[in-house]
DNA sequence: AAACAATATTTGTATATACAAATGTATGGT
DNA sequence: ACCATACATTTGTATATACAAATATTGTTT
């Protein structure tokens, strides 16, 4: 991927701006293939993400709040994040009887069922577009990532 | 930025899915400060490329799939983007008199007073987001995402 | 020239997200 | 008990984006 060719300019770009230029043509292109690997499965990516947090509760349920702070998106979008996986029998949702505020999510066992299929393609997927990567190379990325 | 912390799990994620993750949450990051740079001039990430890609044209117009081959975004946004500018009067749109299928965008002298304005504080931003790493560490990083 | 295909852009629509306000419930002070 | 406040979530709304279809213009074929 070289940042010139795809945002066709001869001039020469200021590293720090070529940086975060190059940093989100990466996201993108991730986001992509994520997108279009989950699509055959009929969910985003961020429902996918709401699936795998309740999938990490081991049963115990997770309230919103519990969810949404483990995301990157708003409160109000991950009621309607649940909404969706709730539409498609993905979750059930029930009013916490201690503190009738808050909601208790609960993966379903066809929640947990997509999750098995998509996880062997994600991997794959990873393993994809990671390929170009050595291990090593892999660990410093994540570290000059710390330095955000 | 810890990933762990970010998204609260204490299990050990496989490096791969580690670094796809730690990638859109530092994405995510810049991202929100960038729109939050660019909320106090009214315009929106996409509406600044846009902008920046037709001062590049040093006062050749652009038509829309120009600038639309620069950007990350779709055909039928980059129409509404322009709206948007449009309605600002940041630029002004006509139909090519030679094909008259094509529309010429030309940024206007207001459009470019408000680039100039931003310039340096895109440039102050840019240092900010990026103060932790050295020269060195940033060309390593842009190698490392060359690898995508 | 009429018909058809190709090109350039716009419009319609569904989904996603951000932000502010509204709703319903619980808690602490008086 | 009453009231104000805090908490947890939902709803309303504006904007952003993806995808498909529609529109308008030009180029090509017969």
């Amino acid at each position: 991927m070289n940042v010139e060719d795809i945002i066709r300019t001869r001039k020469e770009i200021p590293l720090e701006a070529r940086t975060l230029i190059h940093l989100t043509l990466v996201n993108n292109k991730v986001n992509e293939i994520m997108s279009a690997t989950l699509k055959p499965f009929g969910i985003s990516i961020q429902q996918f993400n709401v699936l795998r947090i309740l999938r990490g509760q081991e049963n115990r349920p997770a309230n919103l709040s519990t969810i949404n702070e483990r995301m990157v998106t708003k409160m109000s979008n991950t009621t309607r994040l649940v909404d969706k996986l709730l539409a498609k029998d993905y979750v059930i949702r029930k009013i916490c009887p201690q503190n009738r505020r808050k909601v208790e999510i609960k993966i379903t066992s066809k929640g947990l069922d997509v999750l098995n299929e998509i996880d062997g393609i994600k991997i794959e997927m990873e393993k994809k577009i990671l390929k170009k990567f050595t291990k090593r190379q892999l660990k410093e990325f994540n570290v000059l990532l710390d330095k955000f």
